[in-house]
DNA sequence: TCGGATTACGTGCACCGTAATGATC
DNA sequence: GATCATTACGGTGCACGTAATCCGA
């Protein structure tokens, strides 16, 4: 067995071209890459060099070595990152969710129950994200509905029913109930990072104008001093104290009634036991 | 960078068991495996084991890094080889020669003019031989024909003439000369190690028996105390000073008239410079 | 004379082994 | 008590750096 350094060192040589500037490279001494040098041609028990003297260069058995060389280091330096990258991997649980809602309350309830645990979360519209979980790319998702397939486990885990958020001088404001389409055609502050909710509006009312709001707490001042209809839910509206002179009117579409489940892959439930141990005792 | 004992010794805890027996086979001690698979962790930053008190263990990290570990000491491993391998053939010069006789000359030419190389050789009745020189099984060739191909470089080195010996007794023993098929039927005693002669004999004389000695010394004895016919040539008469009462009697084919050349492939024209110019001083 | 490689030489410390300790069965 | 891992500690080999030497442009 060679160790790996003096193939480090061969490297560098060959492209530094001399002994000197090489040790300078590898802040070491040149008296100790000569023998380095040295050490690793008897080690191998093969010439690696042409040694003119005062020049040292590489010679056909070198070449070799140092072609092997620079991929053996290739090798262990991916591999030592590919280990340090599957750690931290296991480190993390990668949650999609489907809604940005759930989020908070998620994140605070995996960090105590995994403790160490980096809890990564990512929100979507992306209709396809229960395939996520079978390639790995999240350990769990928050879905708006349940999956079919028998490789995925669910549990329902939160209910939210849509509503708009109208100023008290709207038309409609005094209306008990609506439905999307009578709302379309309209100009709506909406928040960009609503997930699946997202899909729904363009869907119902497609000639409905959307200004599209990054920023949370922006979206609330604009909401509160503007009259343009937006969206709320009941979920939002428990949690929220703030006072609003808005009106909340309830979507009737059934889309607009929303049941949450969490969702892993079967094969992950014990691994999660306790996040659904929490949810069914919730209930 | 880590090195690589590091990886050998994590393996080999991986295939023991325990660090005692893994320190055991390694012929260090326990505290001193025990404190390497720490360093490992620490440098890698990453925990490869699962702790409990008197019980050390892989955990998911740690079976990740011996199977890269074990394909990492495989590369290393592979790589020293071809290396050495590498070196060895480089410093051999190997030859393929249609011919025995001119072996013993040849390779002491080649030793006096690449001392330190190893000179191996090869005689082969093979008509293919001078495509060894191209897939680099040889680096020179002794052939009875100029090859045809402009990739090769040739020089004629030497004349011989085939002679039937024979017993004065023998009838044929008077002829001026021999065609090879005037002796078909009869039985010979021969050598076995004669590279090209051996397709030619077995050609013009489908019916003759050879009775074929593998010691050049017992095919002398016998030749001497026996009536058998027997094959020599002008060279190796003109070498050998050993009294005789046999009659050589030369045959007349064409094909027993042979002259033979020293090929190479043209790209190594230069590295055999020498030994052309050896064999062209020499007329 | 300068730059580069090797040799000589003294030194420090990294790593080892022995011994002790802790822990589990 | 036996086995196994870790910690403590003292000794040493070995790889390093400095300095000297040699060599060539």
């Amino acid at each position: 067995m060679i160790e790996i350094h003096l193939f480090e060192q061969l490297v560098a040589f060959a492209s530094c071209g001399t002994l000197s500037s090489a040790a300078e490279q590898l802040h070491i001494s040149q008296p100790a890459l000569s023998r380095s040098m040295q050490r690793l041609e008897e080690e191998l028990g093969v010439k690696l060099f042409d040694r003119q003297k005062s020049r040292l260069s590489l010679n056909k058995n070198g070449e070799l070595a140092v072609r092997y060389a620079r991929s053996l280091l290739m090798q262990e330096n991916s591999m030592i990152e590919q280990i340090r990258e599957f750690d931290r991997k296991r480190r993390t649980i990668s949650v999609g969710s489907c809604t940005p809602i759930l989020i908070p309350d998620f994140v605070s309830l995996l960090s105590s129950l995994y403790e160490g645990m980096t809890i990564s979360t990512e929100v979507t519209g992306d209709p396809g994200l229960a395939e996520h979980l079978k390639q790995n790319k999240y350990h769990l998702a928050l879905l708006h509905e349940k999956p079919d397939e028998d490789i995925y486990y669910s549990l329902p885990v939160e209910r939210e029913h849509l509503y708009v958020s109208l100023p008290p001088v709207h038309p409609l404001a005094d209306a008990d109930g609506l439905y999307l389409k009578d709302l379309d055609g309209q100009t709506f502050l909406l928040y960009s990072q609503i997930g699946f909710w997202d899909g729904l509006c363009r869907q119902k009312m497609p000639t409905a104008r959307f200004l599209l709001q990054q920023d949370y707490n922006v979206l609330g001042e604009l909401v509160e001093n503007s009259a343009f209809p937006a969206f709320t839910t009941d979920y939002v509206m428990k949690r929220s104290r703030q006072e609003s002179d808005r009106i909340a009117v309830p979507i009737l579409d059934e889309e607009a009634n929303v049941t949450y489940y969490c969702t892993c892959l079967r094969s992950e439930k014990a691994r999660f036991k306790a996040v659904f141990e929490h949810f069914q005792a919730e209930r």
